[in-house]
DNA sequence: CTGAAAGCGCTTACAG
DNA sequence: CTGAAAGCGCTTACAG
């Protein structure tokens, strides 16, 4: 049922080898030749099957989006965004995009360079790996084009893209102070997480430049889960009455956090002011509309595709990180601080 | 760098073959020898390169999930849903699983049969096919294993899963009956659309089957999206002062109503009910809280994939299609009616 | 401009 | 229980 090239050649009345140039857009061949070629293939419904293409020329031109924890979170299409960010990079050139989710028990049986190998990747676009995850240790030394989003590896092989998280954190609590708020309290994700270490170090900054004096106790962890923050959030503001702000480093978490505020019989933003991150979007449709810092997750996903298109043609000179923009959405949740 | 079947073999001294056979666990190895080819093949990090293999045996064994016209709709994670479905199944069976966006533009330069035949495509899940998209007409008489979402071709190659969405409606309509609403309009997709078809079948059927008018200016069209229902509710009301409930057969399309109603001043439920479909995650976050008829997309992508691989194992013998259940989910948004 | 031949990394009868 | 050999559908020097 399925032609082949040499069914192709046979019905053409030409070699293999025509064929198979024809397809690859060789320039010396005869314009007849290659019609009636090209005739024939529509007529058979033919086209050169990629395995047996990849097998045979030795370069491989498929670019992996590696999901790991594929944890469908309704909450939150960003893993589709970045998959339509990676999939547009690879429209626009001649890479085949393939998509797999991995888990750290996955991990564990197969390493990255087996994975890779197997199904004949030239390089991957990693999102969601754990520090604890066993392709973590192995992408610190490996050789295989790779980039991460949002974790840095300091291997020339693996690229990093990602917003700047620590200034967009510092730049969300400067807001909060413009707003005179002066106690501020932080949601964070995890100790675990490259991103929350950036995201408190902005914050903590932006006091120290502002003069304002950091309360540890202001900081609190939820790992990024709407629930825990929700209980968090309460505690928080049972144990410090002054608090008038509150930074959380997820749009799940701020959701989670508005909950908790509200139960409390507290209003959102006439007591507690909330900024969030992301711009889920959902935050756009909560009451009161989140402010958050923005991040654009599919141009993170194109990003990341075409940083790692250079790592793969060995394109050293430029830098190995990618800063992508991030905005402040000025939205409903925030309001000027009155209480002094 | 990259280790073949070649090099296990040479190293742990034995022949391709028997390296081959251990990979696919053939049980007349011999013990010890399993073992030195696996423990070589861990030092090597060798891995079989599915294209190879594919390539000899002659056994496809990758179901790809084909998404049309990959509109990242922020507003919905169904397609990943879908997609997270698909991939779960795969994961449980020995199928590999592949992704694909297309569009009606690819679909004129390569047929389905050369798409599937250029991948190695077993079989395929469609998602989003439009009737006038040039798949549509090939799935007809196609012998490609396939399943549709949502849409019956009769062809037994290819499989159909979806929710009863006649029935569905019907229940929502009942539903809003039940709280005493009699002047009912529907606000639905697209007259193209077999989803809309059906839906719009089941609303006139609860009309009828409870002795009620149906006015056909009480039935209008926003094609699934959010700013056209929030125009079509307005002129709705407007025209029908009488009506007192909205079906809207998209949840995107049920917010996009509930804000054009808010904007004439009306309340929602008070005034007018209204409710939804799909159950979208938004439709928890909006208020009020959206009522509206549940379908699980990550279901859908399951099952379909199940269906599928039957398909291609030539089972015929179940029915090629597939009804998943819905459910009506009592939210915020439909009040029982007063005004008569 | 065209074609014969080797080879990509595997699997699978087949022989022993 | 093991291995030599043919073949999967292609590409790519190479020769003409």
């Amino acid at each position: 049922m399925t032609a082949t090239i040499r069914d192709v050649a046979r019905t053409a009345g030409v070699s293999i080898s025509t064929v198979s140039k024809v397809f690859n857009e060789y320039t010396d061949i005869n314009k007849k030749t290659k019609e009636r070629v090209l005739e024939v293939a529509k007529q058979l419904d033919y086209a050169p099957n990629m395995a047996a293409r990849t097998l045979s020329s030795k370069t491989q031109k498929t670019i992996a989006l590696i999901l790991s924890e594929l944890n469908i979170n309704r909450k939150s299409t960003m893993p589709l965004e970045v998959l339509s960010g990676v999939y547009k990079y690879t429209e626009q050139t001649d890479f085949e995009f393939v998509f797999y989710g991995t888990s750290t028990e996955k991990q564990k049986e197969k390493t990255f360079r087996q994975f890779c190998n197997e199904h004949n990747i030239a390089g991957a676009v990693v999102q969601g790996l754990k520090m604890t995850d066993s392709y973590y240790q192995e992408l610190k030394i490996t050789n295989i084009p790779t980039v991460l989003i949002d974790i840095d590896m300091g291997n020339p092989y693996v690229g990093t893209v990602s917003i700047d998280s620590e200034q967009a954190a510092f730049e969300a609590i400067e807001y909060l102070i413009s707003q005179k708020h002066r106690n501020i309290g932080i949601i964070n994700g995890s100790r675990d997480a490259k991103v929350s270490i950036l995201r408190e170090n902005g914050y903590r900054r932006a006091l120290v430049e502002n003069n304002i004096q950091l309360n540890e106790a202001h900081i609190q962890y939820a790992n990024f889960e709407e629930d825990i923050a929700f209980l968090i959030s309460q505690n928080l503001l049972k144990n410090n009455k002054n608090i008038t702000a509150l930074f959380c480093t997820s749009d799940i978490m701020a959701i989670g956090a508005i909950r908790g505020i509200k139960e409390m019989g507290l209003n959102v933003p006439d007591d507690i002011s909330i900024i969030g991150f992301d711009d889920i979007i959902l935050s756009q449709y909560v009451t009161p509309r989140l402010t958050t810092v923005a991040q654009d997750a599919e141009v993170l996903g194109f990003e990341s595709a075409k940083l790692l298109s250079e790592i793969i043609s060995g394109n050293t000179d430029s830098p190995k990180l990618r800063i992508i923009p991030h905005e402040l959405k000025y939205r409903d949740s925030v309001k000027e601080n009155e209480t002094n």
